[in-house]
DNA sequence: CTTGACCTTGGAGTTAAGTCCAAGCTTATG
DNA sequence: CATAAGCTTGGACTTAACTCCAAGGTCAAG
């Protein structure tokens, strides 16, 4: 149990940052004390760690949102509609990583052409790289 | 040889968005026509489709403008610093796409185990399936 | 030769996601 | 018990990345 200082700190997020996502509905306090300060537990801490993931794989708040309520809504979505959201979100990760994978090897192509020396760079490029990868 | 709407047909990007990357240097038109029209060619293309997959991975346009002026500055810039910032760059993908497999591998285990029926979602959780893969 | 589609610029407005502040409680410390 | 550190709210401000005008020039078709 912590107050929002400490939260912020265990989650690696400014505690501004954390009322705002309680403000859009995100991610809300387990409960608040007698002072009426915001108290934390673990799985609050969960939650964030999921938020800052998420976002790191570009996923916006509001489809974290919507990832969230599978948890908070329960009993009210269905099976049917959890696996179609969750279905989507998969293949569109799927499609991400196949980007990610064309960038990288283009980007690991430069960076092992380059030879790394103090010469001009004129043989250096990620278009070139790209393009020499047949993509 | 194409003009702005052409071009941003091409490109799946609207115009609007073009001018605003010619407009924070990020992509400018091959030349200028008489009436002053902007004008594009292959070379265009090829960088605003590098510009679409890289903001895809999540890159803000100010990197993918420092990654685009590796080709730019070509005389000026030195081996030594282009390989220091592309291999940044490359871990930057690499953390990232760790970070995608464990969603990847929970939202999998969360789609599996759904039965996709017509029943309450009592048992769907993202939170659940990433603990449950002790992560 | 006019009508409509397409282009120009400049500048204002929007959205997402924060970030900062002021005025006023609460709580821990010397 | 004073004083500073930490919390509260509401609201204003910021940044990135667009997005949308308005007023006017260009050009192909009827």
């Amino acid at each position: 149990m912590m107050k929002i200082g400490a939260f912020a700190q265990a989650g690696q997020v400014p505690a501004d940052t954390i009322r705002y996502y309680e403000k859009i509905g995100l991610l809300t306090a387990g409960h608040r004390n007698d002072a009426g300060y915001r108290v934390y537990g673990e799985q609050q801490l969960a939650t964030l760690r999921f938020i800052r993931s998420a976002k790191q794989l570009g996923m916006s708040l509001d489809t974290i949102k919507q990832l969230l309520d599978i948890q908070v809504n329960k009993a009210e979505a269905h099976c049917e509609d959890v696996k179609l959201f969750v279905g989507q979100q998969l293949k569109q990760l799927e499609e991400k990583i196949e980007e990610f994978n064309r960038m990288h090897a283009a980007m690991q192509q430069l960076h092992d052409a380059c030879c790394g020396g103090d010469e001009a760079a004129t043989c250096c490029s990620i278009l070139q790289a790209l393009e020499a990868g047949d993509v």
